[in-house]
DNA sequence: GATGGTGCTTCCCATGGTGGGAAGGTCAAG
DNA sequence: CTTGACCTTCCCACCATGGGAAGCACCATC
């Protein structure tokens, strides 16, 4: 399999395969005769579940890992550590993005929203007003 | 006024400053004697501003929006749409983002987290099983 | 006035994950 | 044998930010 059809399979594009490869997240893949990487179904395993991890959100560091680990001694306390951290950090950088939200959402409420300048959005912007 | 003065007093480090002005959000700063930047109040003003707004997750071209509008006619309904735009795109990101939270919350729950192989997050990274 | 330390200048590089595109080689079907 | 689809490598871009090097400017202290 050349590596359009193992994009085609794995729903990883081939551009990000070869990088894969050059990072070394992934093995390098045979080459057949000429030049092409050759691919078969373990290796569209492996891009699955990249894929999926991706889907995630896991770092490819992370996935390194995780990789590791699935096809390793697999300890599932390092796999849920991995895990775990990874849910810290999203709820981490949702609180963030949440805490955006509100406070532009109240601004946007009180926004009359026409040709007129008064603009709570701005002002919030703008900060304290030095000038009056 | 030089430039760390002024990152000290905006919130914004220096390094950014000078970014800000090479890729033409901000003026170009005045340069005193010497070739040091020079700034004011008012350009600290503008610089608080841009901080505010990257605090509020709003991007580069954004801001160049938002700042233009606010020293320009600055008709409110134009500031309040790219407010509500903005608003959008983080309520998909939070959702993205929960979603992923959610499903890895529920993979980590069923993980014993012990020294066995067995592991739910692995299993559903790995997709369904074909070898058994 | 010399000296030293701090701060400024520009320039290049790195991050993370992905895509675009050029220039050239390869393969299979007609 | 030609054509078109596919592969190869290599460089560049995004977005926002930081690190660091080499060199010049400034100020305080001796």
């Amino acid at each position: 399999m050349n590596i359009g059809e193992a994009a085609a399979e794995s729903g990883v594009s081939a551009k990000m395969i070869r990088h894969y490869e050059a990072i070394g997240l992934i093995r390098p893949a045979d080459r057949g005769e000429s030049r092409y990487r050759h691919f078969g179904a373990p290796d569209v395993h492996v891009l699955r579940f990249i894929k999926r991890a991706r889907t995630l959100g896991f770092s490819i560091k992370d996935i390194g890992s995780l990789l590791g680990l699935w096809q390793g001694h697999r300890p599932s306390a390092e796999v849920k550590r991995l895990a775990l951290a990874h849910i810290a950090s999203l709820d981490a950088k949702i609180a963030e993005m949440r805490g955006m939200r509100d406070a532009l959402g109240q601004l946007a409420r009180d926004c009359h929203g026409d040709e007129r300048p008064e603009c709570p959005i701005l002002e919030d912007l703008a900060g304290p007003r030095f000038d009056n």
